[in-house]
DNA sequence: TTGTCTGCAAAACGTTTGCAGCAAA
DNA sequence: TTTGCTGCAAACGTTTTGCAGACAA
């Protein structure tokens, strides 16, 4: 549970962070931790989750964290909302986000669906889509009032 | 040139702002013309517009007007850039944006082709897409090195 | 020791709001 | 005349930044 067991296997993000020259600190480790455990999470609610296990930890480290491990690729972002942006592990799959206007659920869509609906659609625009920032807004069967 | 040669049919979108019970001012008819004109706009990139015709409007009206323009449908919103979001006319024809993060370049597509594209794959998951509102970020064929 | 990372505080950014005066209907 | 609309200015929530000290390597 320390660590995602997703693709990343055990603790290849340690080595991820030293390859590239940087630093192996108590918070982002903290901040690693509390995406993984949240699934999809805005910067404040990383930064709260993260109070809950130790108070050591300041907003902006928070943001300048998630900004390196979305660089290294250790965590995607996605826009759910028209206002902040959501984190989660890159947990195995890429996926894509159905979000209801409605009820604020979001679907997750594996990136192989996706791109079997997406791809052809994007390569008659010479367009390679990034499927893990897709958000596709609109509305869900249970709101639509079905 | 005044107003939307798409589909409203001339000046329908004053008759559209009076039945809601709107007034039909200056300002509102500037805010309209500039969006027409420059396509892909954000709210400060309106405003800009705006005052190269007439200094007499403010930013914040700005802003109510867009809202406004949005809710009448006259106007659609679409998130071409993870920072603000931009506006465009409805011109005859809903479509969804795919954007090159490397050159910025933004791509129209038809609605019937993406809801042929996205359609079934939604429907597998009782979704109903906003396709207007639907921005699929990338990168385009020039630069992706081809 | 070295250079990166952190916390802090302030600034920047885009957006929203309360209010008094103005103007469309 | 009657509301709704606008301009102004201030507040707002989120994100970024400069800097000095702390700490991983």
């Amino acid at each position: 549970m320390t660590s995602g067991e997703g693709s990343p296997p055990g603790a290849a993000w340690q080595a991820r962070l030293r390859e590239s020259g940087h630093r192996l600190t108590p918070q982002r480790e903290l901040v690693l931790a509390a995406v993984e455990t949240l699934g999809h999470a805005t910067p404040d609610e990383v930064y709260a989750e993260v109070r809950t296990h130790s108070s050591a930890i300041n907003l902006s480290t928070v943001y300048r964290t998630l900004e390196l491990l979305d660089e290294l690729g250790l965590i995607h972002h996605a826009h759910l909302s028209d206002r902040a942006p959501t984190y989660h592990a890159t947990s195995g799959h890429e996926h894509s986000h159905l979000v209801c206007r409605g009820c604020r659920r979001v679907i997750s869509v594996e990136r192989t669906d996706m791109e079997s609906a997406l791809g052809p659609l994007a390569a008659r625009h010479g367009f390679s889509p990034d499927y893990g920032h897709l958000t596709v807004f609109g509305t869900c069967a249970d709101c639509a009032g079905g």
